[in-house]
DNA sequence: ACCGGTTGCGCAATCGGTTGTGCAACCGGT
DNA sequence: ACCGGTTGCACAACCGATTGCGCAACCGGT
């Protein structure tokens, strides 16, 4: 636990370090920032001071002076479904090995109120991670207008994404399942606000058309395990031989349901989950999915940092476009 | 989507406000600020002038000028663990009704790295929320001296804390098992360096011990469906007729895998687990406990509040040590 | 009309880094 | 020795909001 020295009790300031290295504030500045502007044995003295004193910058006194807070925003729509919290974990991975501050913010843009606090929001940081929100396209697009902003499992016309392509994913399975002779497939799914929801919807109904395949759609379902235990009757009986459940807890509540009705997994009903849940299941005979959702926001942020640190002389790049393949396990 | 007039296609600042007002930059301040100061009039009029061109403070120069940033910390030690996110949704809703910013870290105060990175933060934030931090006391208590900090989960003599009392709430399912006969528990850890943990295990302890029941506990364990079903049969075969796991995901893997050895729920083995899993799960006759993770959070942002405003000159109030009862549903 | 006390407001300093500008020293080449 | 060109650094002006201090106007009471 070791303090480091304190500079006449108070928190040392650029000042300090100036005055200990005998240079003056500008210099210091320059030392601690950018080295290649002073010369290389004044940086290191100067560097050695700081680091003797346990010198910090002040992060309101530079976001005053450069106009940039260091501050990101990664906005999520809620925290309860476990698919969120991982890519907020890799953002804030990603963001404090950059120097950067994450602050989280519950919003799914979806009500003009919602819009109105994140550009209330927009003047406090650099940037914003959007995730799956669920407001329309000009609500979305919108809030991208303030600041710097990569979408997360979202795409929208020149704004730079970052998309975990479930949707393929899904066909993939999909597939699967025909080609193992299942004719009928269930598919059920989340809230229709959510982009991914219908393009995983698209996708498998693809799948399903071009194999003259049935298609039942399910949803919309929080993805929780009971709403797995709800749906899982109806699947049951809706003639379908496979499932394919858009979350994990929901797809453990239909299996552990069908389960309990004595309905054999894989053989009277085929389902697919996330890859680690079906190892512990057991079942080898599932085919299962593998979203990495650390890597989703880790990826987000630094689309993000590119975004943010491009001068303003050289036309902007292309919005970057992201599909971060699933891996699918099949048996 | 309403974007609020620019004044010169600046954000304005409070010298914009000011000059439309016909006043002051200090007074605007004090009419924005603190109301109480100016003349009724004045307030209002500065006030409406603000609505108007949509001013939004400049943080950093608040933060520069008061020597208080606005920003709190959450340190969480992962997010993995479903347990934290809900906490770390409650903090951000009441801080965002504070107008305070909420910065999430994960950090679980383990290693001298951690602390240190706590340490540099500190600087930045006025506060912490410290949740269920893995370290020694004295790690915890270093983290705890430099800005008021609330502990969540977790206690240590002389620094405010929330905790959930699901040691209470554990000896109560353990005491209703006991008298409906069961003789045998089995108690499924987590980390022993979780305090709570050791806490819960101690809690039913004095139970088994005061009614002559025999104890076994499992663990450490991860709070994964995995680890449930990895333990499920050691927890089957070692004599116990009733099981306590401690987290929601790991006691579904048991009951999951339990049931799939044909053992019933809750006739050869009685079980404990959250209430909305429970009732999904349609075992009325089980206990079920109830943690609110975002009140958890909640309530120590409203604790931390309070120790950041009290000014110095009084003498700071004794720390709080909360412990929000864990409700308990005995079928 | 005078006076102590209050009220409302403006001036200017301040917080702690950042950065444009300009000065001085020093370089090698003639 | 002189000179254009570089290099290294200091000075001071910011960024935008907060706040101590002081001035002026205005109050009711004598």
């Amino acid at each position: 636990m070791t303090v480091p020295d304190r500079y006449g009790g108070r928190v040392p300031t650029l000042d300090d370090v100036a005055r200990l290295a005998g240079v003056s504030k500008s210099t210091a500045s320059r030392a601690l920032g950018r080295p290649a502007l002073v010369a290389p044995e004044t940086a290191v003295r100067v560097r050695e001071v700081a680091e003797r004193l346990g010198f910090v910058p002040n992060r309101a006194a530079s976001a005053l002076a450069r106009g940039r807070t260091g501050v990101v925003a990664v906005v999520v729509p809620t925290l309860e479904n476990a698919f969120f919290p991982p890519i907020v974990g890799g953002a804030q991975q990603r963001a404090a090995d950059c120097g950067l501050q994450l602050t989280v913010v519950v919003n799914g843009l979806e009500t003009d109120a919602d819009v109105a606090a994140l550009a209330r929001l927009s003047a406090q940081v650099d940037g914003f991670l959007l995730t799956a929100p669920r407001g329309s396209d000009a609500q979305v697009a919108a809030s991208c207008g303030y600041k710097p902003a990569v979408l997360i499992d979202r795409e929208l016309p020149g704004v730079p994404s970052v998309v975990a392509d479930t949707a393929t994913a899904f066909a993939t399975v999909a597939r699967h399942f025909v080609e193992r002779g299942h004719r009928h497939i269930a598919l059920v799914g989340g809230t229709d606000r959510s982009w991914q929801n219908g393009r995983r919807m698209a996708a498998v109904r693809a799948v399903t058309e071009e194999t003259s395949a049935v298609l039942t759609a399910f949803g919309p379902l929080p993805p929780t395990f009971g709403a797995g235990t709800r749906i899982a009757p109806a699947v049951a009986t809706c003639g379908a031989t496979a499932v394919i459940p858009y979350a994990t807890a929901l797809g453990l509540g239909i299996v552990f349901t069908l389960g309990a009705r004595g309905i054999r997994i894989p053989d009277d009903m085929a389902v697919t989950i996330e890859r680690p849940v079906a190892e512990a299941l057991g079942f080898s005979a599932m085919p299962s999915i593998d979203v990495d959702g650390a890597q989703l926001g880790g990826t987000a942020m630094d689309v993000l940092r590119t975004h943010m640190t491009t001068d303003r002389a050289v036309p902007p790049p292309p919005p970057a476009r992201l599909r971060l393949s699933v891996p699918v396990v099949l048996p």
